[in-house]
DNA sequence: GTTGCCATTAGCCAAAAGTCGAATCCGGAG
DNA sequence: CTCCGGATTCGACTTTTGGCTAATGGCAAC
């Protein structure tokens, strides 16, 4: 009941049955909806490039090539106009907390049974951020740190950006050319641009700083 | 008023004024003791291989050097002999649970109140198993690889361990060298003994598996 | 169009990482 | 004591990284 005829979503889960689930739902929501699907950080990609003029994104936090808030930080700064819904089997309220203050418009927990998962849904497309139950999103902010390297992560390039998760997984720079079927110079080169913008000077100081945004662990107190 | 005269015990924990808060509730429980302290992975070490008749260890989830299981991990596969119990800041439901599967004789929150540690204390030294109140260590068990790691990371020699943990920190082998008071081309041959032991190829990956013993997150359902 | 950014690649070079084999040291078994 | 095995050390060699320059093409904004 919410929006014009031509409501445009975007669902990014790596779990066929579950994105087929939320599809369902979303469509009991909004009637019309033209939903589009992504299984991975790749095809999200495409996703999102094919269809710029989305409404709403719904992101699982774990798909094959990202993992944690790197995507979503990386979404949010890279295409500011589309409102990412988190959507995730954990349910941590640390987690929770640190979504929305990387700016998800919403959190929604796999375990919510459907009732609940519609009403988000209806409120998100109201402009409401929509948390679970007893969650308060206020308290301390993001570590200093994590800011900074999130800041420096949605500087990157989608290219640049694809790399670095690649790195993550402990990649040589032959195989991530491979695999993007590219020569190892390009990767070189994009390797090059990533240390600098995450102001680190090797590829496993970069991957720890991603780690950082992959973990239920922030700072660790004491 | 529970052993001998001689009761050696070993605490470790980067904190000053919590090493003396519990080194004063170990005196409570055990009058006589000796107690050896360290700071640090390096003092640890020192403090363990020079007392090897040590009755108990003490030890910091978090200190210079190490952060996680790492450390219990290690210690419990080359000192069987001697029992640790683990004290931390965090008393997150998931990471005891994991301390104790990893081995370790008891787990102390920091935020208890000292009537409550010392009853820890004399709990341990009767040989029990201690934990928090409404902990239940049953249920699911380890993931598969957190316990190929930890199983990889105990065939590691001292040495070995501690390029691990420096190689964790990003460094370069010149710099873990220069720390380390030895040539890099000693540093190189550990770098690739412990590649070895832990199956891996590169550093990066072995950074990547030492994260998975440091991070609350396990293996991240779904 | 012109300008600027991104992606791509080559080539070169220096530094760092990783492999191999060998020397040394050291503690325990015989 | 001698011998053995492992830990530690190190140098020489190969591979991988990372930095720099320069050139190409595409695409979008001005």
């Amino acid at each position: 009941m919410t929006l014009s005829d031509s409501s445009n979503f975007i669902v990014a889960d790596d779990h066929p049955l579950f994105r087929e689930a939320l599809i369902h739902a979303i469509h009991n929501c909004v009637p019309g909806a033209v939903i589009h699907e992504a299984d991975s950080l790749a095809s999200l990609y495409e996703v999102v490039e094919a269809n710029p003029d989305a409404d709403l994104l719904f992101l699982d936090l774990h798909m094959p090539g990202v993992s944690g808030f790197s995507a979503l930080a990386y979404m949010r700064n890279n295409h500011e106009s589309l409102p990412t819904v988190i959507v995730s089997a954990v349910d941590d309220p640390a987690v929770i907390k640190r979504a929305i203050q990387h700016g998800a418009s919403g959190f929604i927990p796999k375990s919510s049974p459907i009732r609940t998962i519609e009403a988000a849904i209806d409120a998100i497309l109201q402009g409401e951020v929509w948390l679970p139950d007893n969650i308060d999103p206020g308290g301390g902010g993001l570590d200093n740190e994590e800011v900074r390297i999130a800041t420096a992560m949605s500087a990157l390039t989608p290219h640049q950006f694809r790399v670095l998760m690649m790195l993550g997984e402990g990649l040589l720079n032959k195989q991530i050319a491979y695999q993007l079927g590219v020569s190892e110079a390009t990767i070189k080169a994009h390797v090059t641009a990533i240390l600098r913008k995450m102001q680190v000077t090797n590829r496993t100081q970069a991957v720890l700083a991603v780690q950082r945004l992959n973990t239920k662990e922030p700072g660790l107190v004491e």
